[in-house]
DNA sequence: CGTTGGTTTGAAAGGACTCAAGAGGGGTGG
DNA sequence: CCACCCCTCTTGAGTCCTTTCAAACCAACG
């Protein structure tokens, strides 16, 4: 686990303000005001495929924005199961419970390599009493992770387990030319995200390849030949 | 449907101010002087079982507190099917989504007879820039409705579904005199939230009863013998 | 007393699980 | 550079759980 690390507060023209995807993350309608009452460092941090970045029940001291990657959230139940109640996306707030003043609800573990700021969380529950800026946006992204987690609760936990993956796959498809293409995570890491043991999920996508919805199944991603033959399977109401 | 409403804002001692679960809801650390900013009329009405709050799409002009009853909130996919993505408790805030200027992302209807007030969104927004204690609690009931999704989400949806029913009595029990006692609801909704059919649901309950977990099922209820029982039922892990 | 909406129960079919064996890929050490 | 090992993924066969389609049941209500 290599961990670089890059200490910065708002100084001048560094760092979160000329941040590529500043716009994205939390702190969008931040000014140079807002700035200059960041004093706490916040790093930068890379971490390797499987690394975890903080676990369930630990004292939540920051939170974080993920820049590149993915980052899967299990949750653990008292008798040892376990779901991944989100999968964390470029752009997105992790581990808010440091606003509450809790500890963690669930582990976070990178996925793929990842690279992500870590936010001490004074600097947002003070700034956030004091900028409506910044308030807006804590509350903004509060709502989108806890639609993001409804929806995905949603849409792929229900029905026969193709159906999901399908779900799952339009839901994560980038286009690049001509085809599509999603990513694919261990196949273990799937089963929990969709309440599916992990043969299940290797037989589904097998089968899925045979019907043509997918193809070239590598170990991280999948290849869409048709988005609309995907999305019309993915609706079929039987 | 039939609703009672009464306007108040804060004066003097009444309403909000007096609410005899204030403290548990969205304005428990407000003082007089965050009250007296409160101009828009808070409604408090009250719905019949199966009456709907608001539907999915909805522009969210209202956040609700739920004072009594049950609520649930069923999130539709865009082949027509859904999932109940959280089953709204005495306490709770719902319709959140207001505060983000956004449609409802879920349709909410009343599972039993309810008591809620509806609070319009121009209250919190304003305020909320305005009251850091306000601020507070709007963020930690924000955090409390994704942990309740989350933990939903995880112990609710995993394993066998006797297993998943044994958790949910778990956390909707009421403990009274030597007896705990938890609702049930309509078997279609509990098929909903818990993504069987409502016969497995039936076939389920039957079999608990058989093995001594549970008695007396009706309708809306049934009565758990020994809550420790149920408990290590509930985390057998085979 | 018949209707109605909701619940229970049955039998057969289908999907997911378990246990088990085999294949593939990447990394390590010789 | 290759052989080997380990981890992960795939595939198979039988079992178990859930679904499907039906029919019966029940309580509330007009």
């Amino acid at each position: 686990m290599k961990t670089i690390e890059i200490k910065s507060a708002w100084q001048g023209n560094s760092d979160c303000g000329s941040c590529s995807i500043r716009s994205s993350v939390l702190f969008a309608e931040l000014n140079e005001e807002d700035f200059a009452k960041i004093h706490s460092p916040i790093d930068d941090l890379r971490f390797e495929a499987g690394s975890g970045i903080y676990a369930q029940g630990e004292l939540a001291e920051h939170l974080y924005t993920l820049r590149e990657g993915y980052i899967k959230l299990l949750h653990l139940n008292t008798d040892g199961s376990g779901r991944i109640v989100r999968l964390v996306m470029p752009g997105d707030l992790f581990g808010m419970e440091a606003l509450l003043g809790e500890s963690y609800a669930h582990s976070a573990s990178a996925i793929s390599n990842v690279h992500l700021c870590k936010i001490p969380k004074a600097i947002i529950s003070t700034l956030g009493e004091e900028s409506p800026r910044l308030h807006r946006q804590i509350v903004k992204k509060w709502g989108e992770a806890l639609s993001q987690s409804e929806s995905w609760f949603s849409e792929i936990n229900t029905g026969r387990i193709e159906i999901r993956l399908a779900r799952f796959f339009l839901r994560l498809a980038k286009i690049s030319g001509d085809m599509a293409v999603a990513p694919l995570f261990k196949r273990e890491d799937m089963g929990l995200m969709m309440d599916v043991k992990f043969e299940t999920i290797s037989r589904a996508l097998a089968s899925m390849a045979e019907q043509g919805l997918i193809s070239n199944i590598s170990r991280l991603s999948i290849q869409i030949p048709s988005i609309e033959k995907l999305r019309i399977f993915s609706q079929a109401s039987i």
